[in-house]
DNA sequence: GTGAAAGCGCTAACAC
DNA sequence: GTGTTAGCGCTTTCAC
């Protein structure tokens, strides 16, 4: 493993680094001969450039990354193609990482950025504050915030309608099926899980109900926090007569765990999951749930940091909301 | 955005440079109010170490990527967490990379690797023939393929049986339904698909048969390729009994398009799928599918990847074969 | 149209 | 236990 350089080139071209430079980054003219020479040199030589090297000189990595909780949930990988494509038509490479919800590695991955000097990272997190994001910001690193904004900063966000699409999901369910609804929820330390929450108790208040402790239950965003969530719910002596879901994951597993017991799905225990993946069509009963567009929603992300990266937009942060709307199928 | 390097944080300390390297490499003993005081000074000025110029100085990036085709199938977000769990025991950074299938995407993100100066790579790709692979190799990145070996080269291996295992599920689908057993693949330019066919025709031939071409339809690796194809073959003036997919999201598609028909499953038609991935037990039926593990796979290219990265292992290619089995459910 | 030379921020001989 | 110094491979100003 040989390693040749730009300087290899040049001396076997009998030309200088400079004009071997210029050849392949088009900065300046090159008498064409020259040209059709060095690029025929480096191929003979099998010259590769080194964007590290590169990257330390011009102070720039044309490259940004996605920092997501769980790759696993189908939410996010479609999130990620979507702030991908944009990204890549802007020239810029994406690096793809999944904290699996801990907190130590939200902080490496953030930390990674800002040493190797990316140009810009999307980031969803439970556990980083705003402020720790803006250290990001201030670090030189273009940041997105796929949630809520970070008032003051100039750190752009994009979400979802979470909050009132959590309260229609639930209105729909008190109208249907009387008052006994209750939430399986995510981690409340995640952002998302506090609003959907709070949009299940505003609903609640709306029709003139309290929101009681014990229907309220907070898991994992997994198949198998909503097995446990329901079982929960279940083994309550005055169990619920419907069920809203913080995402269809969870709502899948609830799904099952009521099948396991013999219920049917509405007719004894109804269910609504938030995100409409894939599988809310694959499962039966059809999932009735809240539609979350991650395309859309990567895709404006992409815009705004690539907007940010490029220094084309210097301004404060935007703040972008989409809206998610209920679907109504089979299970509620 | 102030830049504050290494050289401030000494000159602010009253040290030399190398002190302060030494202080955050812990590579030679430093005096212990020495140490306090540029890590003091460091927090104070806000310095935060450049990883590209270290990079550019050590040869190394303590980083790998792996290079995937479809981060939409569930198939792969799983196996990517199984190499990134053992990539980061060892201190690995890991880049996720995804190429939609496409050849100039495998190409692109190979090259990125190269110019990068990554230290390894685990790829899965359609295109790229193992010369190509060879050339990463000889740049100096380590690399591990999922899939076939590369015969000659210092490129370790990681299979499943692809090729058994859709034996044995032909096999099964032969002896339950008779001899109408047709093939639903995934786009012949991945030898993976390439593997299964291989497979299918095996059980045929072993049965005495001969494979129609008929009834060997080739599609995406989708549940819209999986539609599309077993609307080809239902479509037929003979349409098959049974149906063998080359993964699960085709034999789910296959199901959605026998159900749009008012076909029952397996009564009117069988399915089987292949990967075993969550789905396939949200599904009515349950899918009978061959288990393939993305856990286990990944973290044996996790593994081998690592012992060439850190240089501990030099040798010639190694080849992993993970047995993958048929787990038979209701759908046939 | 082309070249010389400085320097991006860091590490690691080598010296003391 | 600490410092001097020479690059890692590239881009870009300045000069011709």
């Amino acid at each position: 493993m040989e390693r040749i350089t730009i300087e290899d080139v040049a001396a076997r071209a009998g030309v200088s680094p400079t004009t071997v430079s210029h050849v392949f980054s088009g900065h300046r003219p090159v008498r064409s001969e020259t040209k059709a020479l060095v690029e025929r040199v480096a191929i003979e030589l099998g010259y590769r450039p080194n964007a590290v090297a590169r990257s330390l000189r011009v102070q720039r990595t044309n490259t940004a990354m996605i920092i997501l909780p769980d790759i696993t949930n189908p939410f996010y990988p479609v999130f990620a193609r979507g702030v991908q494509d944009v990204l890549r038509a802007g020239e810029y490479h994406t690096l793809l990482c999944n904290t699996d919800s801990r907190e130590e590695e939200e902080r490496a991955f953030l930390d990674e950025a800002i040493s190797r000097r990316l140009d810009g990272v999307v980031f969803m997190g439970y556990w980083v504050s705003p402020e720790e994001l803006l250290d990001v910001a201030t670090a030189g690193v273009a940041v997105v915030n796929l949630g809520e904004g970070v008032p003051g900063a100039p750190i752009d966000s994009v979400r979802s309608t979470d909050e009132e699409g959590a309260r229609d999901a639930t209105a729909f369910l008190l109208g249907r099926y009387g008052s006994a609804v209750a939430l399986i929820d995510g981690t409340m330390f995640a952002p998302v899980a506090r609003a959907r929450t709070s949009g299940y108790q505003r609903a609640l208040r709306s029709a003139g109900l309290v929101p009681v402790p014990e229907y309220e239950v907070s898991e994992e965003f997994t198949r198998e926090g909503g097995s446990r969530g329901m079982a929960a719910l279940l083994d309550l002596a005055d169990p619920p007569r419907a069920v809203f879901c913080a995402n269809d994951q969870i709502a899948i597993g609830a799904l099952q765990e009521a099948a396991r017991r013999g219920l049917s799905v509405p007719a004894d225990i109804a269910i609504v999951g938030f995100d409409d993946i894939d599988a809310a069509t694959m499962v039966r009963p059809n999932l009735t749930t809240v539609r979350n567009s991650p395309d859309a929603l990567g895709a404006h992300c992409g815009e705004l940091l690539l907007s940010r990266m490029t220094g084309e937009f210097t301004g404060p942060g935007r703040d972008v909301v989409i809206p998610a709307e209920l679907v109504i199928r089979e299970s509620a």
